[in-house]
DNA sequence: TTCACTGCAAAGTCTTTGCACATAT
DNA sequence: ATATGTGCAAAGACTTTGCAGTGAA
């Protein structure tokens, strides 16, 4: 149904700019996109399930491919490593500092803002890089453990 | 005028707690003050302008006593090193990913987000810790000029 | 005097680079 | 056949940790 989760879309995508399809290239997109936001590490071992011996450098520079193809994007998230998700599943991502935990949510909720500093600022802003961070339900209505 | 940046309230603030006082706190407090937002380097080379020996190992160490005091807030503005600014001056951050380029706005802006959030998601939103990407009004108006 | 604090060096993450071999086309 | 892509190892950027000596109270 989606013609960008068919095998043969990525090769074409690849070869539309004298890119080769490998394997790695393949497992890599498929993990980011059943992982749904993951980090460099998370997505290798991911692939690892599968294909044992490739190797992380790999993961950074297909990532970074992916990256520069439109099919995927990444947010920093927090403190460690960054997260990657796939470009077309467009959403902001809500983090709890407390617990770490992160929602999504659509993005239509920053249009307002968006149209705010379009207007005011000359800033567009581009809401599927956004990272928010907060206090979850959670951590709200559970008492603070520590310090 | 601001009680917090009377020397004597560090002094306070960290007595109260059973700390010490040293020259090293309160020069970096000083340079995150001044710099407005910058990284764990760049207020190194700050309190270095004054105090040359003073080492960056101990500026990570300020910054994150600081921090725990809630006299100073950092934010992920991008890939590299977080950015520190005195929480007092609360703000939201603009970063252009064209040419990376931080500008702020008043933290009002998301007010309106923020009580969505809460009502419909129950999050508790920290704009202060908020870092907005998207393309600035100049690089929006210069034609692209790479890949 | 005492214990928090600092500087130095070393180790720890996360990421990038260089290079020879492998492989998609 | 050929040049892109990969794996491995080493280096780089950023941050933390261990420890002995320094200095605030």
């Amino acid at each position: 149904m989606d013609t960008a989760s068919a095998p043969k879309a990525l090769r074409k995508t690849l070869h539309e700019r004298g890119l080769r399809m490998t394997p790695q290239r393949q497992l890599v997109l498929d993990a980011v996109r059943e992982l749904g936001h993951a980090t460099p590490e998370q997505i290798c071992q991911r692939v690892q399930d599968t294909a044992p011996t490739v190797n992380i450098t790999t993961v950074y520079r297909t990532l970074d491919l992916l990256e520069r193809l439109g099919l995927v994007r990444h947010t920093h998230l927090g403190h460690g490593a960054p997260s990657y998700s796939v470009h077309a599943h467009e959403h902001v991502h809500l983090v709890c500092h407390r617990c770490g935990r992160v929602d999504e949510v659509p993005c239509e909720l920053l249009s307002p803002l968006g149209g705010t500093l379009r207007d005011e600022y000359g800033f567009e802003l581009d809401a599927s890089h956004l990272a928010l961070s907060g206090t979850c339900r959670e951590c709200l209505s559970a008492p603070k453990e520590s310090e």
